[in-house]
DNA sequence: CAAATTTATGGAACCGCTTCCAATTATTCA
DNA sequence: TGAATAATTGGAAGCGGTTCCATAAATTTG
């Protein structure tokens, strides 16, 4: 049904290895059989099975990406970059969405055993140890981004920086109550944003040699109404924060939300800071630790290329750096003020 | 080096064809056989490579999508639908991110030439009829969604209806100038969006007698900025509208933008009304025509499994329903209060 | 119990390409 | 000019599956 080399090669009267060696223009083919093979080419309309190349070659030209793509604005914007860098190296996406820890699972022990993509890309998510060596034995070159793992190449914003600076520049304002709204560890306990951003919290307070009340802390989702109820319970305590730090620029969005429905003017009577810097977060005029996030998911792609192309690099973990937006959420403590 | 149906066949003592046989639970193979079979298997951790699949079954079980990803935020919603249904189906996804007529154009050409997809979704894009035809050649189903052609089924909104509910509802509040900011037309003149949306916006001003005044509409580009300047152009008039109906919440954003950057208040001296339903309108409270777009996205991707099944079936016009949603971004005009 | 069926199974052929080797043709050199 | 060398070229083998056909094993049946 659909033309096959054997038909270009009949047609411009040559054998199948010259039509070959034409498209991919290897080795020496004599100037005017290639004119021949390139115009019964475009005299039949003629593209080679993609399928049949990669059989023979082993490679796919496929990249795949293994991202919460459904429930994170973070993502989104990763795999704006990743999804404009493929295209620039020619190669196609596949996007394996997770959504829960099955699917994740399912997703790191049969990808690798398939040979559907060339390298992987997984954000947000560290594989263990026993997932990491299905890739490793595979030989698939991975890189992860916004996750970190010793196995492979990872890229990773400077999360306790930045939860440090964001902190430091509110107690600089004079906010010495500052509600922490974390978001949910998930896999790798050693190495995650949450905990690093933690320590930024903590290491910001003991800095100015404040001692940090844990029960300001709250753990949740990732998400706006997460942060939400994790606002509403920071704010009926007795002595409510002056301030609140969320983990997430959708978590500040639901603190903005408690703050609303409490009545409480922002930035005046609560500041509010993001992470992230999702477009949400400049419409809202939401102040916001700044990821850089196309440029990690541009970089990953550029990691995991160099991967295929030479396959025995080691693991590389790259701090990218975060810096602090100030916008209208944050202002001075009125504490702070009264007590000039 | 990979483990091959030879090696399970070999390792159960059995022809390839029986592994093949219950790989695919094809036809009757003795429980005792097939156990051996399966316990090779394990044994061996062997899975089949579906490349070569593809190589002998013509399917690859990959979906391909041709959507302008990064540059829409509509674009992402649709993909979430999208996503989630793929996966629904066991199919992997290929994203083809279009920034420009020129990649749209390209996809439109290759990608039905490579047998690399067993289907294909195209979002907020028509095939002209060249493009068309290459599709139907290469006998790819193909399904539209938020576009029409008639060569393929196509999943659109009742953009007029929307329009028009939009309009009807900011002159049942007196808004008797309102602004609308219309999206660039790409490709196919016929049928699109932006055309539909003029219409709907003109019945409703018919219908309630009055003249419309086409300085009232500017066409701009899709996004914020677009948004912003072709609000500011209708503010700047001698006799500004008392409303903006903008085609995207993105444009509306902009409008919002604009109104606050000339110290106008919403909705007190300027109602906005946004379409699409994007997240960030409930975030902003802004009113807004609803469109289901992870819907369409869901069932764009069960309309073309059902064309892979099927293959032949006619194109079938799909329309859904949009709806008003009112928040705080409109309310009744001034002008209408001041004439009680 | 042998013959006729039915059920299981082995394995060659093939999918459309790349690659490698041997054969052919063109060039260079003495 | 003929041998040696280099540049081209044809085409078989093979990638890892599925499928189909022929054969073998198990069941039925008379």
């Amino acid at each position: 049904m659909a033309v096959t080399i054997y038909d270009v090669a009949k047609a411009a009267g040559v054998g199948v290895g010259t039509v070959s060696r034409v498209l991919n223009n290897s080795q020496a083919v004599k100037d005017s059989t290639r004119e021949k093979v390139l115009s019964a080419i475009a005299q039949l309309n003629y593209a080679p099975d993609p399928i049949a190349r990669s059989m023979i070659t082993g490679r796919t030209r496929v990249l795949g990406v293994i991202i919460p793509f459904v429930t994170r604005a973070f993502s989104v914007e990763v795999l704006r970059g990743v999804v404009k860098a493929a295209s620039r190296f020619n190669y196609e996406l596949v996007i394996y969405n997770v959504e829960d820890n099955d699917q994740r699972d399912e997703y790191f022990t049969q990808v690798p055993m398939r040979r559907r993509v060339d390298g992987l890309i997984i954000v947000s998510l560290s594989p263990d140890e026993a997932a990491a060596s299905n890739f490793l034995k595979a030989g698939l070159p991975t890189v992860l981004v916004d996750a970190y793992s010793p196995f492979f190449t990872s890229l990773v914003v400077n999360n306790m920086e930045g939860a440090y600076l964001a902190v430091k520049s509110l107690i600089a304002k004079g906010h010495h109550r500052v509600g922490f709204i974390n978001g949910i560890i998930e896999g790798n306990f050693k190495f995650n944003q949450a905990n690093d951003r933690l320590i930024g919290v903590h290491r910001a307070f003991s800095e100015a040699g404040i001692v940090y009340d844990p029960q300001l802390m709250v753990t949740t989702e990732w998400n706006r109404a997460g942060g939400r109820s994790a606002a509403e319970q920071l704010l009926h305590r007795p002595d409510p924060p002056t301030a609140i730090f969320a983990s997430s620029d959708v978590q500040a969005v639901g603190v903005l939300e408690a703050a609303r429905g409490l009545n409480l003017h922002v930035p005046d009577d609560l500041s509010v800071m993001g992470f992230d810097g999702i477009e949400l977060s400049e419409i809202l005029e939401l102040s916001t630790v700044q990821q850089p996030m196309q440029q990690m998911g541009e970089l990953g792609v550029a990691k995991v290329m160099d991967l295929i192309e030479n396959a025995k690099r080691p693991p590389e973990l790259v701090r990218l750096d975060s810096w602090l937006v100030e916008r209208r959420t944050t202002s001075a403590a009125r504490l702070h003020l009264e007590l000039i």
